[in-house]
Formats: structure tokens, sequence, C-alpha cells
DNA sequence: TTAACAATTATTGTTAACAATGATGGCGGC
DNA sequence: GCCGCCATCATTGTTAACAATAATTGTTAA
């Protein structure tokens, strides 16, 4: 599709910090990205370009680029923003729904629960994430799409700093919910619950922890293994 | 405060936008602008990558940089994503405006209304863009007040596409309206205000037409004259 | 043992030259 | 006279070498 390879090393970190692979403050050398891209440095200080505009990173003069570490008031001005927008997004989604978005929806959340049995982290964050995603495609409001997958982005990271070990930050049941308001047309049902479910969210965070390690930056990036995945594709 | 070229790049480019020195379709050049701002070719890539990002240029590849041309639909995309995303600035701002923000907001319409009497139309666009964004700095999520900056900077790329010569864009009264709703922290009538200003500049759009002209680009990106102006400083 | 200093190394930033691609204009043929 | 073709030009894309800065390591002395 889109083989360049600077849109090739946007679209892996975006991924990376979405599983959580890449934690917040990780560094993101040029050498290291130009190597495993197999691109010449000038592709690689193109794409940090491009995710430092989008605040993915941060680039530090003379040091190099970081992942982004949200602060508290950040997280919350996330949330916030979360709320807005996926208001907006399920308001626009009633009208468009249409039985096969059902399905898929009922399945991605079956992914999830399983993806929750078995532990599956990045599995879990992944769907969770779809989640979102599919119902912001059903907007067909793509800007708005592309702020919610900024912003689900960003709270993956900031779920990774500040939420404790073993919180389900999937939340199927709230997902659940969410479906069944859509498919009764119930505005103001669907409204209050995606609120709800977003506070749910936010709840979860503890600010006291925060981790900013950094490991091995080419599993992060690469991903373990791929883990069979359906793609996107609304049919 | 940020010499470093690459920001000054994309800041000209994009305060040359929302004040429409900047068309829709212009074109770019890396050459042009390596010479306008006294820098070289890779520090310009680095701000046209930025500003690819942000979805203010289209990146062609082997043909340069070109200011978006938003088509109808992403338009109103664009208006759709204002109303969800000033609807919560305007509710946050109703707890933290204080009578100094008050005065500001009053002096800024006084200089709408004057822009538009003198026919000065950058003025006029300018003080019409900071009254939103002066709300949005008052909610105090900046991450909200970074989607509207983008958001209003494509509004008046739009307005300068789709805007029949001689409509009010600033629509003063609307913002003397909100403003009072503001006083008053009635905030069922503020949303509603703020809800329908938004429609009332949607309304004046006319597809029909749709310019995309390009001429000078210095006159465009530095502007004729700066115009004495204040800075937003929130006191 | 520790702390400060110095030399080394690695990384980022800058520049220039070269290659490749698309646009432009003139030329000849139809 | 108009259309297509080819040469020329301008612009973008790529690469490599070099400079500057920060991090690291090793050394030395208190």
């Amino acid at each position: 599709m889109d083989a360049q390879p600077e849109n090739q090393i946007v679209r892996a970190v975006i991924d990376a910090i979405s599983e959580q692979r890449l934690p917040a403050g990780a560094k993101l050398g040029e050498q290291v990205l130009s190597d495993l891209f197999d691109c010449n440095r000038a592709n690689v200080r193109r794409a940090l370009a491009s995710l430092a505009a989008q605040h993915v990173v941060e680039l530090r003069p003379n040091r190099g680029a970081f992942v982004v570490a949200p602060s508290a008031q950040e997280a919350r001005e996330v949330f916030q923003a979360r709320r807005a927008i996926e208001r907006t997004i399920a308001r626009q989604a009633i009208g468009r729904v249409t039985d096969a978005d059902i399905a898929y929806l009922r399945a991605n959340i079956s992914a999830e629960t399983e993806a929750r049995t078995v532990r599956d982290k990045p599995a879990e964050l992944r769907t969770s994430q779809r989640f979102h995603m599919y119902l912001a495609q059903l907007s067909g409001n793509r800007i708005l799409e592309r702020f919610l997958a900024e912003l689900t982005m960003r709270s993956t990271l900031i779920l990774g700093m500040y939420s404790a070990e073993g919180h389900s930050c999937a939340r199927c049941d709230d997902h659940r919910g969410i479906v069944d308001a859509l498919i009764a047309r119930d505005e103001e049902l669907l409204l209050r619950l995606a609120e709800e479910h977003l506070r749910n969210l936010e709840a979860e965070l503890n600010f006291d922890i925060s981790t900013t390690s950094a490991g091995g930056l080419k599993d992060q990036l690469l991903g373990p293994k791929p883990s069979s995945d359906k793609p996107v594709t609304r049919l």
C-alpha cells in the first residue's frame, strides 16, 4: 500500500505504542530506526518530525526523539477530549450502523474477552482500541476518526504509565452494553453508557505510580509476532 | 522564543492560511521556503513533514507540498468536529471564566467589528479566530485547544474556497451573545448559542464555487504588514 | 572508595553534491 | 494550424561526508 519507509516507521511506532511494546520515555535513535527499516537517516528524520507534529514523540535538540510521557493533568485532558469526541461519534453511529456492523462489533467483543482470558495483553489492547475506532469509522467523520486515533493511542500510553497491573483495561462489559444501545437506537442510553465507559477507564488510573522503562527496541517495534489478526476492513 | 527555522516555517504557513493569504492548492516549493527563511532544505523538509502530519499540506511525491483543498464533505466534517469540541470547551469555560477574561473577550469583539467596518479582512479573520481560541485556552484543555486550532485554520481555508464574497464570516453578533451567556453562567443557553453560531458559519458556505488560485509566495507567507495586533497573553 | 576531570565514543545536526522525476518549451510532422 | 515528440530545465529525492553536541568510559587524585 504505502511502502514509503517514512510512513512505515510512523505506523510501526504508533502500533508499538498502541500495544504497549514501546513505553513512555523510550528513545527512538536515528541509527536504530534506519537499520530496522532499511532506509537512510533522512527518511527517519522525516518520520520523527511527523510523529513530533502529532505529539507522539518529543524532539529534544541534540538529544533525539523520545516517546512522550503524559502527565496526570494531560491524562485527564485526554479523557475529557475523548468524551467530547466519542459522544458525537456515538450519535452519528446510531443513524449509520448496519446489521453487518453489529456483527463485526460483537465478534470483536468476543475477541476481546478471549484475549483477556488468555492473558494476551497486546491483543486485548488492540481489540479494545479497535472497538472504539470502528465506531469512529462508522461515524463517517474522518477528522474525528483521526483525532480519536491519536487519543486512543495516548490512552494506552497513559494506561501503561498509571494503571496498576491486573486491571482489565478492556471493559468488555461496557462495550457489550454500548452495542445493545446501538441496536436499540436508544440515543440517551448510548450517550450515557459511552460517557460512563470512558469515566470507568479514567477511574482505573493511579497517578502514584509512573513507569518509564525502556528495553529492546527491536522487539518492541516489530513485536514478538503478529499473532493472527483480522484487518479492519469495513465489509 | 522558538527560533528554530523549522517551527518558524510551520507557524508562518499556518498563520498565512489563517489570514487567507495562502489559498488552498498553493504550492510550497522547497527552494522558495529555504530562501525566504534563510535555512537549508533539510529544515524545510522537516517543516513540510510536520505540516503534512497535521494535514495542513499534502505531500505529492516528486511534485512537492501543496496546501490542502478540503472537499465539501470534509468541510461538513470540520464543522461537525468543531461543534463537538467547542461544546465541551464552552462548558469548561463557564466554570473558569473571570472578569478579566470577559473584558478581553469584549475588547476582542470590538476589534472584530472595527475590522469589519474598515474592511480589513485579515484582521477580521484573525480576531474572529482569536475569540474561539481564547475560549479554548480558557477551557484549560490543551488537547482540545490544539485540535480546535487545526479546525479553525481549516475553517478559514474552507471559507476562502466556498464562501461568496461579502459575507461576514466574523459573526460578531453571535460572539456577543456567547459572552453574555458566559457571564450569566447559563450553560443551556451558551451551548445552544455556540452550536447555532457554528451552524450559521457553515450555512454561509456555497459549494458551487471553489477558488484555488496561487500567487507570490513571499507576500503570502510573510504578509504585507503585521497590522498592529495585540498578543493573546491571557492576563 | 568516591568524586571530579579528561579522552573517547556515539549520536545528532548540517551541508553539499548527485540522481531521478516531473514540468516546460521548442521543433517537426501531420 | 494543431498535435505529438524530444530536449532542456527546474524541482524533488537520495546519499555521503563532515561538524557539533552530548553521553560514556577510564583515569587520577583526594
